[in-house]
DNA sequence: TTGTATGCGTTATCAA
DNA sequence: TTGATAACGCATACAA
């Protein structure tokens, strides 16, 4: 009962069903190149001594770790949550565990934690965005390592599971533009080090400029991804930009913000002013007026990300196929046109 | 530069340095423990080489893997976001990666996971609520793998780092009962396989007991913890109990969403009805009007659990000492007293 | 179908 | 302070 101070080995397992180690190993790994008395024989002793694998050794044996890393910005962030707890379920699927390692949106930190979970012999990797050190995708490259990027397309060559922000904003911000707004603020998340944020912004402004209008009169401010500071951002606007009519924002979590101080200052949503999110997120529908905002297919996006990994790591010489998710501008009561007599 | 095929390993560098393998070894683990020059003469060896040791074999031949594992109902949870980004970057700090591992609220996966991460060779475990089959702990035990309980405190004896959820959700719903709510709703959590949500519902029940109220009168439902499933609560409610004034939430994401659907239908908050939350999530305060709710420190928890456990893989000698973190009641402004003439 | 023997890349013990 | 060398627990090529 109490006597093992250390657990049970492929050893133990051998000597206890009178076999090999190698045969133990075999009902483990190749269940079907066995004699079924002897796998039986095998399993009960496994069953009997509560033998579990080590996986250290099994990873050095095999140089193989059944695991896969991800290197997020944060896990405190609604978007990034949904998209990683999928990816997360479809790993566990296959036995495969998650390392996780986040930068707080700093890129020397992605590197050394990207070096740390090579270092972790991780069988994959997923990885945020496209911008980064030409040196890191270098380093991946030389040690082999399979990597996919999410939340992004990628122009280089590298492979990806994810949407274009720059065309979802641009469709947005078409569409605010026809309904005749002329004046737009635009409230986006922090770009320097975030392409994702960056791409969005630069749709928003070739939307603009298609439309005959100037993209540098986009009335811009850059937040951290909180409701506070959407919420701040948009008093600021409204008090020195009193001319615009519709404020896009970069993400749910500013636009929610926006439009609940929006109502606390007794601004007309989208009356007075109109405000569109991106994400869809549960709050995106939550919130009163609801609001319009681009649709991104966030777990299924987590899903396929993984099953790339999986495939590569089971079929080494294959090549994952980068994959654009489509998004969607879901119209809901925040975007309407704007008012004269305002 | 792209000749090899392989990582470098020890001997590599052992060999490049003109050393033995186990001086190399030192280099890396007892820096003080070897000669300057030889110390120099490694280092650059090391990085010439661009050599990064292999973690599987370190934690093979050290039976220690670097590695705390976290098994957790889901990522994608504001609540469990936020403490686990904060036990992450903890360990980071000691070099520690995480592995993460999640269940859908489903105990024989809960089981699973632990298994899975013990045999993988985590250093640690943090685990979230107290109530599991006694064997998971007796495994745990067995193999002598140290736990951290989150979320929650224990009587049983099991180390924790956490609040008690009975106690806070029974100061609120007192508070609730001092203005005066004799009729008193609540929207939880689904408690089954959730000592949390189950302890916030005997906490409020307990406050209505020491007041002198039948604490079976109350009006509980149970929901998951999203925003359309506590406006439906709240819609249900309202609707067969007209004389609730005061709904209590089992968190944020639940009253918020009550919040929003009570002024869809025109029902004054508070005026007519009273609306607390759980957790002081930001969204708390920036709902209309902003939760009443229970400040629970999530990021300091998800620190010290961090802590608790690293210090027990540095010393396996010492004992984790329980923490018992303090629940703040935030008023603001959802909750009043029962208006007469309602 | 099974067993033997070797190697995976480190750490750690023991001598020198 | 350094160097041989034996584990660590498993996978696998090869032989039987």
């Amino acid at each position: 009962m109490a006597e093992s101070f250390s657990n049970p080995t492929l050893a133990d397992v051998a000597r206890h069903a009178g076999v090999s180690t190698a045969t133990v190993s075999r009902t483990l790994n190749l269940p079907d190149h066995v004699n079924p008395l002897t796998r039986e024989r095998v399993t009960t002793a496994i069953r009997e001594l509560g033998y579990t694998p080590n996986y250290s050794a099994r990873a050095l044996a095999s140089n193989r770790s059944n695991t896969i890393g991800a290197v997020i910005p944060t896990i405190d962030n609604a978007i990034f949550a949904r998209g990683i707890q999928a990816f997360q379920e479809e790993l566990s699927e296959s036995g495969v565990t998650l390392l996780i390692a986040s930068t707080g949106y700093q890129p020397d930190q992605e590197e050394e934690q990207i070096r740390n979970l090579v270092a972790r012999g991780v069988d994959g990797l997923m990885l945020i965005g496209t911008h980064r050190h030409e040196s890191i995708y270098a380093y991946l490259k030389d040690r082999r390592i399979p990597y996919v990027l999410t939340w992004c397309v990628d122009g280089m060559g590298h492979p990806y599971v994810g949407f274009d922000n720059r065309l979802a904003a641009q469709s947005l911000a078409r569409r605010v533009i026809a309904l005749g707004h002329q004046r737009i603020g635009m409230i986006a998340g922090i770009s320097k080090y975030n392409d994702r944020s960056a791409d969005r912004i630069v749709g928003v402004r070739d939307a603009m400029s298609e439309a005959g209008l100037d993209r540098n009169d986009l009335i811009l401010t850059e937040r951290h991804y909180t409701l506070t500071a959407g919420g701040q951002a948009l008093e600021e606007i409204t008090k020195f930009h009193p001319d615009v009519t519709a404020v896009i924002c970069g993400n749910d979590v500013l636009a929610a913000g926006a439009i609940l101080t929006a109502r606390q200052l007794g601004i007309g949503v989208p009356e007075r002013l109109s405000i569109t999110g991106f994400d869809d997120i549960e709050l995106a529908s939550a919130v009163n007026p609801a609001l319009t905002t681009i649709h991104v297919p966030h777990r299924r996006m987590g899903q396929f990300a993984a099953q790339k990994l999986l495939a590569l790591r089971d079929d080494p010489t294959s090549r994952i196929e980068s994959m654009e998710m489509e998004t969607d501008l879901i119209e809901r009561q925040s975007l309407g046109p704007p008012r004269a007599g305002f």
